[in-house]
DNA sequence: GCCGTTTTCGGCCCGACTGTTTTCAGTCG
């Protein structure tokens, strides 16, 4: 059985939790944490690294001799002795006292080797029975807190979709902007690095009356509680469940506050690392040498100050922007103004809730090139599926508005969905006829990796192919996606000249930006489409380019910025 | 546990808030 990075990932992160819970060397528990890190936000699977090269292991930054053996034997076995070691000797139970807020690996080590408390059913029956006291370092503010942190559990920890929190995060904006004082404003943090959900929203102001810009924040009508209020920071949960940190510095902090809430985390440490090897301290005050602070006014003032180009908020995830960016090797991200058109939509012909006419006109009006239509085949019912006359009866209506239509080009696609055994829904002559052709799966989501991956494939290596539309099939926070062999998938996407979709809608942005970006690196052309079921959803295009920026992609990476005759020459009508 | 234009040993990013302390540890971001 292939050991998937995000499996690799999850034992090192559990070895780290474990060791905490221990009491071990903090390094040595981030070590763990950010070989975790390392090893889930590398582009191909570390197993194949590992068998490619004795060294191609340590080569990675962050693993040394050590966890690279850990890593070959989970690989091999899928544990390693040690994690089964810390599991004999912790009880797991404990991990997920963990995820408590306001409780760490003191506390929970505390309450374990004073009450033995194993696990959060054993946590709550101690609140419920009241024996949680005369314990050294747990007053009645902690209780209470711990028996609030149980309380919530019971509802499931939560990410927003990203247009979700936006509307949350505006909305406090334009509230906070209503007081006098404030100079600058904004939503730091995920939600700036353009990450398809967000936890909590960081937003950071600067003023001269920082006690003021508190008092305003916690006084905000959504407030459903105040969960920590000093002189610089305060924290609130809006009744919507969104945590709300905001923090308050002085203006001429402005830039290095920002680049300190933006993170992520780990680009931070990269970046302070960088500053103290230069004999220069970076924090959220500014860029110090000594005593004296030598920047911090705007971000780009920081970065200078640093040696570091100004990098995009949506790769700084510590995945080798900044040794890029040291080498002058900064993606060109591609930018929502490149976009010619948008290659899959629907309508009322199949699913769609507008008509061709209509859409084609919120197309035009958007400015672009083309708009592909790319309505359902047969097999999806619930979306009333085209049968061949359906489609070609479309297409004669297509033929006619394009004869009309100025600016813009309709193209005749269709989304055909990946049966069980990798055939096509439609026959070969109705699917050659096509502009565009978008493949894609609706059913059937947990066969096996190695039948899914044969049935993806089969699909693929289908002549009339030009799209493989969100790949994964992942709906976020509600499905996981297939779990085929996504590098078998590029690798014959790459020989087939199949091109790879970032899905823009909210919920799927699927290709994600860690497969988008090792679809770039296979040589592959993405193309960023909305899926769009209606007029207004054709305005998802931003999350999508977000998401392909996350994923490093530039302009000449996908294949929709292109003007449409460079475009159809990549379509499976010239390919043959 | 990792790593090296200061180092193969001795460092490892940095600061705010809370609660329970009598000067600071734990947690969080």
């Amino acid at each position: 059985m292939p050991a998937e990075n995000a499996e690799i990932a999850r034992l090192l992160r559990e070895a780290g939790d474990l060791l905490e819970l221990e009491g071990a060397n903090p390094f040595r528990i981030r070590a763990y944490r950010n070989a975790a890190r390392i090893v889930e936000n590398h582009p191909e699977p570390v197993q194949e690294v590992a068998e490619r090269a004795t060294d191609g292991l340590t080569d990675l930054p962050g693993i040394g001799d050590d966890l690279a053996g850990k890593i070959r034997e989970i690989c091999r076995s899928g544990t390693f002795p040690a994690l089964e070691e810390l599991r004999r000797k912790i009880p797991g139970g404990l991990l997920e006292l963990l995820n408590l807020p306001g409780l760490g690996p003191k506390l929970a080590r505390t309450l374990h080797d004073q009450r033995g408390i194993r696990s959060l059913g054993d946590l709550k029956a101690a609140l419920d029975q009241g024996t949680l006291t005369g314990i050294r370092g747990i007053g009645p503010k902690t209780r209470d807190k711990l028996a609030q942190a149980v309380a919530a559990s019971a509802g499931v920890e939560r990410r927003f979709l990203r247009p979700i929190a936006a509307q949350y995060g505006e909305a406090l904006l334009a509230y906070l902007k209503g007081m006098r004082g404030i100079e600058n404003l904004e939503i730091a943090g995920s939600y700036r690095r353009r990450k398809d959900t967000v936890g909590d929203l960081d937003v950071l102001a600067t003023a001269g009356d920082a006690a003021g810009v508190i008092r305003r924040f916690v006084s905000y009508p959504e407030v459903a509680a105040v969960t920590a209020e000093g002189t610089t920071r305060a924290a609130i949960r809006l009744r919507s469940g969104m945590q709300v940190d905001l923090r308050v510095l002085p203006d001429e902090s402005y830039g290095a506050g920002l680049y300190y809430f933006t993170g992520s985390k780990a680009h931070n440490i990269a970046a302070r690392r960088m500053a103290q090897a230069g004999g220069l301290k970076l924090n959220e005050y500014g860029v110090w040498r000594g005593e004296r602070r030598i920047a911090g006014r705007t971000e780009a003032e920081v970065c200078k100050a640093i040696g570091l180009p100004v990098i995009p908020p949506e790769i700084r995830e510590d995945r080798g922007e900044i040794e890029a960016a040291l080498k002058g090797r900064l993606p060109r991200l591609v930018k929502p103004d490149d976009i010619r058109g948008d290659l899959q939509s629907h309508t009322t012909d199949s699913d769609g809730r507008d008509t061709l006419e209509a859409m084609a006109r919120a197309a035009e009006a958007l400015g672009y090139e083309y708009l592909a239509v790319t309505d359902h085949s047969p097999a999806v019912r619930v979306a009333g599926g085209l049968d061949r006359g359906g489609f070609r009866k479309q297409r004669a209506r297509i033929d006619r508005l394009n004869g009309r239509l100025r600016k813009l080009t309709i193209l005749a696609g269709a989304e055909v969905d990946i049966l069980a055994d990798g055939s096509l829904d439609l026959d070969d002559r109705t699917l050659a006829a096509f502009d565009v052709v978008v493949i894609s799966i609706h059913s059937r989501f947990t066969l096996p990796a190695k039948e899914q991956t044969r049935r993806v494939l089969r699909a693929i290596r289908h002549p009339s192919v030009d799209i493989f539309g969100h790949p994964t099939g992942r709906l976020i926070g509600r499905r996981e996606g297939a779990g085929f062999d996504l590098h078998a998938v590029f690798e014959a996407a790459a020989d087939h000249g199949v091109m790879l979709e970032v899905n823009a809608q909210p919920e799927r942005l699927d290709l994600d930006d860690i497969a988008a970006r090792a679809a770039i690196d296979h040589g592959l052309r993405l193309v960023i489409s909305t899926d769009a079921h209606s007029t207004t959803d054709l305005g998802f295009m931003r999350w999508g380019v977000d998401q392909a920026r996350r994923g490093w992609a530039e302009a000449k990476n996908v294949a929709n910025t292109l003007p449409l005759a460079r475009l159809r020459k990549l379509l499976h009508g010239s390919r043959a």
